[in-house]
DNA sequence: TTCCATGCAAACCCTTTGCAAAGCG
DNA sequence: CGCTTTGCAAAGGGTTTGCATGGAA
């Protein structure tokens, strides 16, 4: 889970597939998981703009599509503007819960889901590589009050998503 | 779950909101329920151009949208380019499995993901009002053969899923 | 020295929007 | 008649691509 394992699995994955071993690709793989919760590829490309090693957008694209290759990096599409990226290196899968109301995304982790998608995988004769589950709902808050403490504030910034998983 | 108390469904909700019932939401409505497994809204809209009554983008956008907000429709975005809709009016809600190799669709209904849904949203404070599950998985014809009957020829064509439900 | 990777900008795909004309209520 | 809907075409947002240049191996 430390730095240094996770840049040598990604190493290593280059190495198999004949790809060079670049600046740019590490600068990328440091500050994904120097990220915390999930962010965007625009997120990412402001955080590099504004540092010292500004990379240009395909490079930001291609390297990401290499990390998700290579798992150390996981997607998440909600919707048709929600595009998410986050390090996932040691983590284990989550799922996430939106609020319609502020936008907010929680994460949460239910054991019982691996039953489910073993048993669909079999009775449709799949092997399950991954899952997605994205639930929708309102804040309990919002619901009585009105008012909601994460409106607006998170609705950008998923990063809150500071995962309470049960 | 027959067409007309389909257009009952969708007129009735036109009226309470103060909305037209025009027949171009009409058309749009029927031609929906003509579908069989998702559709993309470039499928429905070729689809319409190549009937009597050609209708624009963004009217088949708007009906949509309105058949989305009465349940008439469902939405399934599946990665970033694989927007889907499909009839929903009396059917439970499904989940689906995606192949990573031949693109096939398939639908699938686990009735334990209630009980998922329920304890995330009480644990994060939160009341679900609805849920999109995806497994990504590989057929095991594939797996074992290498060819999949499916391949390329489901690709476009996400109708072929048939649900199986289990 | 050989390709692969990078950076730039333009293309791309799907969806949404602005505005004038049409037509429901 | 007024005001919503329609149709068109253009804009929008995120992602991908083409091509010349740069740099790892």
């Amino acid at each position: 889970m430390n730095l240094g394992s996770v840049e040598a699995v990604f190493f290593e994955y280059l190495q198999e597939r004949g790809l060079r071993q670049t600046p740019e690709r590490l600068c990328i793989l440091r500050r994904v998981y120097a990220m915390n919760g999930p962010f965007t590829a625009d997120t990412l490309l402001d955080d590099l703009r504004n540092s010292q090693n500004p990379l240009s957008r395909a490079t930001v694209y291609n390297t990401l599509e290499l990390l998700l290759e290579c798992r150390l990096v996981a997607h998440h599409q909600f919707g048709r503007f929600g595009s998410y990226y986050e390090k996932s290196h040691g983590r284990r899968q989550a799922d996430h819960l939106l609020c319609t109301n502020c936008g907010r995304i929680q994460e949460f982790c239910d054991p019982r889901l691996h039953a489910i998608m073993q048993d669909a995988g079999q009775a449709l004769g799949q092997r399950i590589q991954h899952h997605q589950l994205h639930l929708h709902g309102v804040c309990h808050l919002f619901e009585s009050t009105g008012q909601c403490p994460h409106f607006e504030s998170s609705k950008a910034d998923p990063s809150s998503s500071s995962q309470p998983m049960h």
